[in-house]
DNA sequence: AATATTTACGCAAACGATGTCGCAGAAAAT
DNA sequence: ATTTTCTGCGACATCGTTTGCGTAAATATT
């Protein structure tokens, strides 16, 4: 099929051991300088360019970095994404993406994928569904860079990460509600066991509390799809909306379900904010075309994808291995316009 | 590093050589099958997997697929790829996906990535920039299957192209403007040089004339960067509007222009439809959520996404090489809401 | 002039898997 | 009893590249 030029070849025309030809394009100090030039000309006339197979096979650097994330259609990753190459073409890196659709079983498939094909790294956000983390844990320990963002282990792996303020967004989007004189407020989130759940879900409860209202287990609305199947948001506010002490405001912790929950609420031809106030996360690039313009909370995706990238990059070119790490926590944006 | 297990580790445990280990995983009418159930269960107890790497090199199938697209932070091409996803997964296949950011010299730099990673076949949709096919030529005419899907190049290359029906989406939403009594409807729309600019354009402009209004190249304006910056977006809308004969109604040909069209158009303080009317292109799963509810035309993306990975599967896997070959059109849907 | 050191290059092994060839031993055919 | 065929397996080359080692010729040292 495709046949690219071999050192072989080079070699071939040249009269030269391919050992000669591959030490003359490396520079190496054994080869004289009249033969090398000989080689490098002929190479750029040729336009030669090594195989990176066989490079891989021969256990060197692949200069190629694996991206897990849930979904790409989704305005967080796929911005987060965008950070990520940006740094990782100015390093000469290419990126390949996958995804695992909120499911534990293709995370599985995609990451050993992607160690087979021997990337240098990867950077990944945990499925909704990932509670075991072993599969990264065995190809952490056999040395391969690996940076978390967003879903994160929270202890049981140790290497970089790099995550929103989510406690402090929650915390804000609740206090500006409360501010705003809302006094029974929701929150619609994301699966249990995720780390921003748990993040954002702390940030709202000490918002309420600090602010002497009750936390209400049943005001939590846990989405295991992520907002991926709206169902499940109809059915998260259903459950909200049919209590006897109706929420007056609700706090959504996606993309999806900020966009869903303001969807299905229209369907029930509630009015915003009237009869139901919303902030949401989300990294929409046009909240304020949204009717009404939505108060939201802004993750720094672009930045997270860089940040995230920096230290992989790092942890890959380190001569010698790294054992200190930290989690870089960046920060959000809460954006008042007209949803509340 | 990342150490896998080996054929040679097999071997050694068992006894065997390399070519029996090798051949009794394929399954070869050669072993015995003793032999056979011996190396399968071995293999199965120590996990193996059979490195890609070495395949590749050995020239054989990846079982891979590149995906070159513009930009996946566009709901369009998001939705592409999970039409791709879906298809390729079920048959085996996992996709690398790289962006051009519109840039032809990414475009290229990544297809040879592709192309030298040994991936099976290509499915690619043109950076805006694109107008020479050369890198793609060459790889075409040494056999590496390619699709195109959503912009093509027309006549360059000869293989399987997908595509939404453009000239009947812009002729069906300027037909339904002039409907509703608008008179002096623009267009914006993307690179000149695209192949879906083209069909747009020639649908926008068909309909004016079957209806008996004058096409005027001054309404047509043509973004170069697609809307990725808003900036161009602003000035064509300046463009239009500075005219004499202000247009009343604008058909927006790409997701980003018609997300930006609004948006400049809110920054201007017109309304819409009163002042300008609006019916663009664009896949956002929320069009009823924006201000006012969106009339829209919707590309099946990931209908397209599909038929375009089941058509590359068809041609990698075909015992004898394909020579004819067709365009597949996909229709493509009008949703009329409020913007007009 | 004899020996030591460089210089500049080639040979061959290795990475992991496949495939061609060949060979031993058993079974079958003569 | 001898030859042929079949069965089951191992040795070796191969893909493209890197790398350790060996070595001839050239140069330097004594």
């Amino acid at each position: 099929m495709y046949e690219a030029v071999t050192i072989k070849d080079i070699g071939k025309a040249l009269g030269l051991s391919t050992s000669t030809v591959s030490r003359a394009l490396r520079g190496s100090y054994e080869i004289s300088s009249e033969t090398k030039k000989l080689v490098l000309e002929y190479a750029e006339k040729i336009n030669y360019r090594p195989n990176p197979i066989a490079l891989s096979l021969k256990g060197r650097r692949n200069c190629s970095i694996g991206v897990v994330v849930s979904e790409i259609a989704n305005n967080f990753f796929s911005q987060a994404i965008n950070g990520i190459e940006s740094i990782a073409y100015n390093r000469g890196y290419h990126i390949i993406i996958s995804q695992s659709h909120e499911s534990f079983e293709r995370e599985v498939v995609n990451i050993h994928h992607l160690a087979s094909r021997s990337v240098d790294g990867l950077i990944v956000s945990l499925s909704s569904e990932t509670k075991d983390f072993s599969h990264l844990m065995s190809l952490h320990e056999k040395g391969l860079p690996i940076v978390f963002f967003d879903r994160i282990p929270t202890d049981e792996i140790n290497t970089y990460k790099v995550i929103a303020d989510n406690q402090k967004a929650a915390y804000d989007a609740t206090t500006h509600l409360i501010k705003k004189g809302y006094k029974k407020i929701a929150h619609i989130t994301n699966a249990v066991n995720l780390s921003i759940t748990k993040e954002r879900l702390e940030g709202y409860k000490n918002a309420l509390i600090e602010n002497g209202l009750v936390y209400n287990e049943k005001y939590v609305q846990y989405c295991n799809h992520g907002g991926m199947v709206i169902e499940e948001i109809e059915v998260a506010l259903k459950n909200l909306l049919s209590q006897k002490q109706k929420p007056d405001a609700v706090v959504t912790a996606s993309d999806r379900i900020t966009t869903a929950a303001l969807s299905s609420i229209k369907k029930l031809k509630l009015k915003v904010p009237e009869n139901i106030a919303i902030v949401g996360f989300t990294n929409t690039n046009i909240p304020e075309l949204f009717n009404p313009p939505l108060t939201t909370i802004r993750q720094p995706a672009f930045e997270m994808g860089q940040v995230a990238t920096e230290l992989l990059i790092k942890l890959i070119e380190s001569k010698r291995p790294i054992t200190e790490f930290e989690t870089k926590v960046l920060n959000t944006e809460l954006t008042v316009r007209e949803s509340d």
